[in-house]
DNA sequence: AAAAAGTTTCATTAATTTTTGAAAGTTTAA
DNA sequence: TTAAACTTTCAAAAATTAATGAAACTTTTT
């Protein structure tokens, strides 16, 4: 395989996942597109490269700047925007992570702890119910929470968990 | 709130997290609602309380099937078919877990290993791609693999690499 | 073996999500 | 202050994904 089918089957396979991960394909095609690119890139670069509308550039462009993981950069003496992605793979993790947790896992264990507060003494149905929520709870509380510190910190996590753990 | 509406609720949540995470709302939704009752849920049932058609039904309860967190039941002396939900949580996590890196990391690991693997004596770009996508394989798979020693055992396993690591 | 009870499939329709492109908006330079 | 260079927005179109429902299929009962 030479460089160029490589990296156009990268820019697909990552945009595939990312799809099947809930973000979508070319937002995260840009992204391949930009960690594989050792100098940043301009709106037209990658308009031309991935064959896609200025729009839609601009659109998801502004998407993976709020998620934190692409940054515009400005060149001395242009006038035009680059932009480059996140280097650092563990630090791209974590910002992911902390991004998925606030806007997901967050909002979900307000809603799970806000309905297993159902008085539950009238139906078996009830009853049930408010044992699974609370358990749900408790489980996904307890996966954010290693989530959080797995990646809180750059550092080995682990290494940290077994020092706390034997003082 | 009383139970109706919790429940209703919690259906919506689920579902609508699911879709963020790249599974099918109805899937989700299904699965919700067989997660908090108490007992096995006929086609019918399932129908008319998530106002859903009968072919939806079935091929989205085809499809939990397939994930292995839904089961089919068959009540003594009834002809219909039954179904219910993983109800343990940490059995539900370790399955859902176990399927996505089959489904979604093994693959992307494949085709990782297969492209970092070009000639890069070339270009500047095609020596910063194979550094990248390199890296990259290296990350994800040590990923796919602390997901796997989280998942693949029932125990705590924390405890378990501690031990091991202490002796 | 035919009817009854139930389930699955899949072409079509509906809903949702993504993309486009042209107009509006900004910023810089002359 | 106005033209040029560039970016953003957003209504409409296109593409994708999910849902329907009727026909086909399976299994059980009579």
């Amino acid at each position: 395989m030479e460089f160029k089918e490589a990296k156009s089957k990268f820019i697909q396979t990552w945009g595939a996942l990312g799809s099947q991960w809930g973000i979508n394909k070319t937002m995260a095609q840009i992204h391949a597109l930009l960690m594989v690119s050792p100098e940043a890139l301009s709106m037209e670069d990658i308009m031309e490269e991935l064959h896609i509308s200025r729009g839609n550039t601009s659109m998801n462009l502004r998407s993976l700047m709020d998620w934190g993981i692409v940054f515009k950069e400005y060149k001395p003496g242009e006038r035009k925007e680059y932009f480059s992605a996140e280097s650092n793979i563990d630090e791209l993790a974590r910002k992911i992570a902390k991004e998925r947790s606030r806007r997901e896992i967050k909002p979900t264990l307000r809603v799970l702890k806000d309905i297993s507060t159902i008085e539950a003494n009238e139906s078996n149905e009830a009853v049930h119910f408010k044992a699974k929520t609370e358990e749900l709870y408790d489980f996904v509380s307890r996966a954010d929470t290693m989530l959080e510190k797995v990646t809180e910190h750059k550092e080995n996590w682990i290494t940290k968990t077994i020092v706390k753990l034997m003082t």
